[in-house]
DNA sequence: TACGTGATGACAGTCCCTGTCATCCGGGTC
DNA sequence: GACCCGGATGACAGGGACTGTCATCACGTA
């Protein structure tokens, strides 16, 4: 248990997710974190803003990728095609590991405190979706109801893959969303 | 500065959004709330269940009234009919205390967990907007992404009007952002 | 006037989170 | 190999949010 044990930060990430998981993020103290993962608990509160971030660690990767992917997106693609090619880019890395993401949610679904910070999380994507459509030359109101559209997807499609026992794919679903979200709109 | 005097809730209410107003949100103790409105910290933990909650106490209202509106609609509503039906109900009600509003919404802008809260509340209104809409028959998918988008209108119109100079009537920045959206899903 | 009920006060205690300073490790310099 | 420097960690004190518990008080009612 030496002072320099390497990969503080893995260690207090994955020592956080188990005991949320054994216990529940409330029962979980940071005292017990960093007593599992052989560290203090000032240290903890180094490497993450408060109890809740250490499970949002890897949110700033996916935001860079939906980033990208409107970035890379063809000139002759919509605003609406852009946030799909956003959607597409998350929904893979997330199918990659489905295990993980299954576990983490629950673990946010269990606690009020917790879901505020997703929701947070994606009010941040969403607004990073937005900039990345306006360098495109989208307008700015456009920008902004397409993003937060696009989060929408993203959260009802996400839950019915959660929910759902592995049957249809993320990407399936969200094609799915969209669908809807086009008929629902021009059904008047 | 009796231990009777009425309307404690009341109290702590107004005396919280003028400290948060003055000093901001984080710099306020639950101590100095309860000083200035002559009670204790205790019973301020009675009233509201934690510090931010003290700006929301009338969310449950308003929901209520949404809700009602979408109970209310003609038979002949579309689903997104009744949720613009609930975000006129909403706006009306604001557009009354406009000044109250825009003081209370600088606090809540200005802090992230006041931020946070703001979305769990605008999760919540659009679950229950959802439910009521199934009870009107809508199907359970239908709902759920027209309640949702019913709030994105609703975040954008509102951020619109609070940065506005009073240009533009609420239920007037609602029915843009409604056209706006039309034309984004039906632009393909 | 006595009593019951609900609201408030008083107080101790836990936990989250922060500021501050000392200590340690690894790597580069001479 | 001795020296030193910067970044990461430990140790400690402390504030503030929130909770549990019991005593106390005001008010309505019999």
């Amino acid at each position: 248990m030496g002072r320099w044990e390497p990969n503080a930060r893995g260690r207090l990430e994955r020592a956080a997710l188990e005991l949320y998981v054994e216990h529940g993020f409330e029962q979980t103290t940071v005292a017990k974190i960093t007593e599992r993962a052989g560290l203090t608990e000032r240290t903890f509160f180094r490497h993450f803003a408060d109890k809740r971030e250490v499970l949002f660690a890897g949110s700033g990767a996916m935001q860079e990728l939906c980033v990208a992917a409107v970035a890379a997106a063809p000139d002759s693609a919509t605003p609406l095609d852009m946030v799909a090619a956003a959607l597409d880019a998350a929904s893979a890395r997330w199918e990659e590991r489905g295990e993980t993401v299954r576990k983490r949610q629950t673990v946010i679904d269990a606690n009020a405190e917790l879901r505020e910070r997703e929701l947070i999380k994606l009010a941040a994507l969403s607004t990073a979706l937005a900039d990345a459509m306006r360098r495109r030359g989208v307008a700015e109101l456009t920008a902004r109801l397409t993003a937060e559209t696009g989060i929408v997807v993203l959260k009802v499609a996400f839950e019915r893959w959660i929910g759902d026992p592995g049957q249809r794919s993320l990407p399936q679903l969200i094609k799915e969303c969209l669908n809807a979200l086009g008929t629902m709109t021009g059904s008047r």
